[in-house]
This record gives C-alpha cells, structure tokens and sequence, in this order.
DNA sequence: CTTTCATATTGACAACTGTCGATATGAAAG
DNA sequence: CTTTCATATCGACAGTTGTCAATATGAAAG
C-alpha cells in the first residue's frame, strides 16, 4: 500500500471514527433521508456540533445533501463505504489463504 | 444503532485510521508475520514510534504478537476487521433496497 | 420590508494524538 | 557477569479534534 493512498484511506477512516458521526450514518442507513434538524435531539448534540459533522461528512463524501425549503436532506452516498468494506474484506479474507 | 456500540466500532476505526498503521497492517496481509524492526525501515518512522503503533493495533486486537528470541512476531487478527467489513458492507448495501 | 427559523461560521478551550530523543528493560549471546 | 540489541517507557511538543456559546447568513413566510 502506497504512502499516498495510506493518507486517503486514513481520511477516510478519520471521517467515520467518531461516535456520533458512526450514529449519524446509521440513522441514515435506516432512515433514507433526513434533515439536520433529526439529529440533535436523539443524538443530545447543540446544532453547530451537528452542523460541523454533517459538513465532515459531506467533504468526505460519505453523505450528500439536498437543499429543499428550508431544511437539508441527508442521503448516503454509497460508494465510499463499499470502497472501504471491499478493501478491509480483502484483508480479513487474506489471511484465510 | 446504541451510544455505546458507536463508542466501540469509533475506538476501532481509530486506530485502524492512521495512514502509518494502515501500512504497517497491509504490510502484515503481504507477509502474514513480520517483526517491529522490519516496519521502522519502509515506514521511515522511529523505532519508539513503531512501538507505539504496534501497542495500539495490538491493545485493538488488531494485530497479535508472539515474542520468539529478540524478536516479536507480528501477526494480523483478522476478526476485528471482519466485524468492521461486516458492517460497512451492510451499510453500504442498505441503500440499495 | 420584517420576522422567523434552519443552517453556517467564528472563537475559544480542553482533550487527544503522532512524533522523536533520551533512557529503561530484559533477554540472548559472549 | 558483561555486552549487545530488540523493544518499551518517559517527557515534551506541535498539531488536530470535538464541543459549545455567540453570532452571522440566507431564504421562506407573513
């Protein structure tokens, strides 16, 4: 694994290890679309905590919003996680070999 | 999904997100058991550093290591990351239905 | 235009993290 | 016993991170 996608990965990484971030996808997962405003109180966080992450988030591609009205609607965005279950399945799967 | 899982699968996407521990388990699916002076060199860290870095995959159960002579022999423990290529991968998947 | 309200930004702070030089430990080898 | 050498620990430092109160932004609604 090269230096430069080692940085990538990590960033990635970095982006989903954090608890409340890790509740935020999984409501996601459950839900399908929600707005910011269906995270503070279950997640008992003060709007700019949420806003930051959800804009951590977003950066890191791990969600996509949507402005409609007044709300944004969050969706995962799956591509990222696939990205990263595949590799460390590849890895737990290789020392079977 | 509950505070307290979330707490867990954190922990453990945080010490899997750091690009030189990220190298050094990728080198371990390469070579399936390597000692802590075979890192110090390719990673070009110190070896106090290395040492750290082993501690936290170790502590993680990440990785598991077997002293033999001088050396320790690193191995990867390839449940965690099952757990946590489980996991995303569902994720992932979710969104699909 | 003014008000309302969801979200973003700023500023500040405590906590944590990766790093290395210096030093300690502890076991194998002479 | 002494030396050697792989690894661990300590102490320190710079950089990052999660958090919130205060404030700004900007668009919809009245």
């Amino acid at each position: 694994m090269t230096s430069e996608s080692a940085e990538l990965i990590a960033e990635l990484l970095t982006v989903l290890a954090d608890p409340i971030r890790l509740r935020i996808v999984s409501m996601l997962v459950a839900e399908a679309e929600l707005c910011s405003c269906h995270f503070e109180g279950p997640l008992g966080k003060s709007q700019p905590t949420i806003s930051h992450h959800m804009a951590r988030l977003s950066e890191s591609g791990l969600v996509t919003g949507e402005k409609r009205g007044k709300w944004i609607y969050w969706r995962l965005a799956p591509e990222r996680l696939e990205l990263l279950s595949g590799l460390l399945a590849s890895w737990a799967g290789a020392s079977f070999r």
